[in-house]
DNA sequence: CTAAATTAGATGGCATTACGAACTATTTCA
DNA sequence: TGAAATAGTTCGTAATGCCATCTAATTTAG
């Protein structure tokens, strides 16, 4: 399409790979929350959980979304049994999320459910392709 | 943390790499949506109609979203003056939705943005390591 | 040591998102 | 032509996420 000889940006083709498969598996994500009766942002909150135990702004900013956004999502997490509240010793403001077995329970449910579904999405790549892949990605986010 | 001798299971550093690497990708679509005061899925519209002039219903389906969720999604698109509502004349039910102008700008102008914001990320891949990460995203989606 | 400022989190009001069910208008087909 | 199917919309509902505001606890200053 639009050429725009890019000193140094990004190619087309790896924006779109890059965008199209972020799409694809957010899509895999949600289907997966959904089946659960979780939002991606539910599904988020418990893969975040699972190896920390955060304070409520801490959580906050893992997500990335504002204190008063995480307060009610915590809310219905607690309301389902899958979340808990713990009043922090050192502060008495101070509020740590952490996962009742429920709630880790069902993490762990997910992740290999998830894992499940992405198999046959790398159904097109060898073995190899998948490790190199594995690499790349690993140092992208990193 | 559980070995789970997947016969031919994605690793759980590969499915670690695309859920984080489409979260951060997801993270800056919203951040660039965000700046234009647009949804993702707004972004997403707009994205869609580059190359297309759908149906309600062939864009619901290519958002993944019911029928219904879309009606109030170009509502608010129109009202913004981004996107045109087309009476079919082959079908007085049916809508081909479209880019107006002012949405056609601003598409090109948002993916100059992502990929503006997609160039550091891929800061730590060297060309042909670009290359190669965009093969094999190719071959996933694909 | 108390008063002011800061901090942690909760709450309320708002717009958006998305769903499913019910509705309208137009085809289509029997 | 009349019944069924189809394209979209509308309505009611719940969740998401924001901002502004509030309360309570903690720090910091004077």
């Amino acid at each position: 399409m639009d050429a725009h000889a890019g000193r140094d940006q990004v190619s087309a083709e790896l924006m779109d790979g890059l965008v199209q498969a972020s799409f694809a598996v957010m899509a895999l994500l949600s289907r997966v929350a959904a089946e659960h009766d979780l939002s991606l942002t539910q599904l988020r909150v418990l893969a975040i959980l699972r190896d920390r135990e955060p304070m409520m702004a801490e959580l906050a900013a893992h997500l990335g979304l504002e204190r008063s956004s995480v307060s009610g999502l915590v809310d219905r997490a607690v309301r389902r049994g899958l979340v808990r509240r713990d009043a922090s010793e050192k502060d008495g403001r101070a509020v740590r999320v952490a996962l009742t077995p429920d709630g880790r329970r069902l993490a762990g449910v997910i992740t290999d459910k998830v894992a499940d579904l992405l198999t046959p999405m790398t159904r097109g790549l060898a073995p190899a392709d998948r490790r190199r892949l594995s690499g790349l990605l690993a140092r992208l986010v990193g």
